[in-house]
DNA sequence: CACCAGGAATGTA
DNA sequence: TACATTCATGGT
């Protein structure tokens, strides 16, 4: 009977398990290239579309700078112009460098990193230039598969349509959705992501 | 040519 | 707390 776990049955019986640019995302396990590559994602699908981002990812791939530790020891001045199509490329640029120092240097590795609890990985994700709560939330469900639910204008509009919640403030609409379902990082993925694939089709 | 896309930081009231 | 502005490209 709960409305919020209704919706997702719903989502899920129109579009199956997320698929194209999700695929990846909700893919479960992952390999930790695999979560790397989701990080730096997170990073430029800042305010650029899918396609944006998957030319810079493309330029990158040719030059080896897919993981953090070629990023981190990659200059940004050579990072920047590889990024260019995903927009805000200056900011982009050294915020990956800023990302791959935190995960490599701080937590000595991503495996590393995925011990770290929740709560304090979080913190410390905030603490760093150019990650909000989404982009922060982005990395923990998809790349380190913690649940924590991510809220973006996608749910933001959802939860208008829906009348769910009224308020765009980010802490209440992720309370509404984390107590509402099982603690599952699984099923927040898969969630998440229809929610912004039926957002996009309408 | 105007507007928008998986945002975040900074400043103002 | 709630807006406004800035950063910037490629697609429609």
């Amino acid at each position: 009977m709960d409305k919020i776990e209704n919706l997702y049955l719903a989502l899920f019986k129109k579009y199956g398990k997320p698929q194209g640019q999700w695929s990846l995302w909700c893919k479960r396990p992952k390999t930790l290239k695999e979560k790397e590559l989701i990080i730096i994602e997170s990073i430029l699908t800042q305010r650029a579309n899918w396609k944006n981002v998957q030319m810079a990812i493309e330029n990158l791939r040719k030059e080896n700078l897919l993981s953090l530790e070629s990023m981190l020891k990659s200059p940004t001045e050579k990072i920047t112009p590889l990024i260019r199509s995903s927009g805000f490329y200056t900011q982009k640029a050294q915020r990956l460098k800023t990302v791959a120092e935190f995960f490599i240097n701080k937590c000595k590795g991503l495996k590393m990193a995925e011990k770290i609890s929740l709560d304090i990985l979080r913190k410390d994700l905030l603490a760093l230039n150019g990650i909000g709560d989404e982009t922060a939330d982005d990395i923990l469900l998809y790349a380190l598969e913690k649940p924590v639910f991510v809220i973006d204008e996608y749910t933001r509009r959802f939860v208008l349509k829906n009348k769910l919640l009224d308020t765009k403030a980010y802490k209440p609409l992720q309370k509404l959705f984390e107590d509402s379902l099982k603690k599952d990082y699984a099923l927040y993925q898969d969630y998440h992501a229809l929610i912004v694939i039926d957002g996009k089709n309408q």
